[in-house]
DNA sequence: TTACATGCAAACTGTTTGCAAATAT
DNA sequence: ATATTTGCAAACAGTTTGCATGTAA
């Protein structure tokens, strides 16, 4: 399916700059990544889309399930376009981040919600520093 | 042990703001926090610390290990006066954290991590919503 | 032809910094 | 005495917003 449809099937208007960002991120290559990572990226390209609307698109992306957010790190928002359930590898030092398969890993031991809350997902973040 | 205590025990100048906010802090009752709660709790009882201050005071308690911040909303810092091992869960309406013991659940499948990295910790944080 | 998206600059939020005055050792 | 800490205001980074213009349906 290419971009345009990927778009449409989300029911996001297919526009110039949402096709060219499209192009870059929805392609099922895992890519972890800021609002300035892609900004620099596609200032090279000379695509000449305006910070605003990066960050548009990637909240309209976001919103739509194309992409999620990762909390890693308060200072900046990291995107992921790995919407599978999966978890992180976080390196503190280079501020790395690597999917683990959610289905590696397994948790048990979740406690009682409080009443009426459900889960809505489960992050697992593992932090790591060099030796 | 008294705050002033604490706070030398970890080389911490006792000095009045610092008292004062370890008086809140220091107190084994579990707190999740942003610097912006603590200024309003502050000012309310008067106490006149000036805002950098308490970003100084928060950084220098985490750095010491008094404190620890917990990263589920990249918009602003959570501050955790538990600094055992546990995770978290969070109600994404209301912006709740809870505590959940580590000793609780239990993780496993952890894959093997990149040469020369160590797990500095893992983050657990399961994120709710109310039905 | 109308609702939605973009670009730009200005606004905003949370946090940090520089520096002179105050304070702990 | 001297090294730290404080308060304040100004700076800063990341992100959002308002509004005129441009574009997709």
């Amino acid at each position: 399916m290419g971009v345009r449809d990927k778009l449409l099937a989300v029911g996001l208007r297919p526009t110039k700059q949402r096709l060219v960002i499209g192009e870059i991120l929805l392609d099922d290559v895992h890519r972890h990544f800021t609002a300035e990572d892609l900004h620099k990226e596609l200032t090279h390209k000379d695509a000449g889309i305006a910070l605003a609307t990066i960050y548009n698109t990637l909240g309209a992306f976001t919103e739509a399930g194309l992409l999620r957010t990762v909390s890693v790190d308060s200072e900046r928002v990291y995107y992921d376009t790995n919407t599978d359930p999966h978890y992180h590898v976080y390196e503190e030092d280079g501020s790395k981040l690597t999917d683990i398969d959610a289905s590696r890993i397994s948790i048990q031991g979740i406690p009682d919600l409080p009443q009426g809350q459900v889960v809505d997902r489960i992050d697992v973040i593992i932090r790591t520093r060099s030796t």
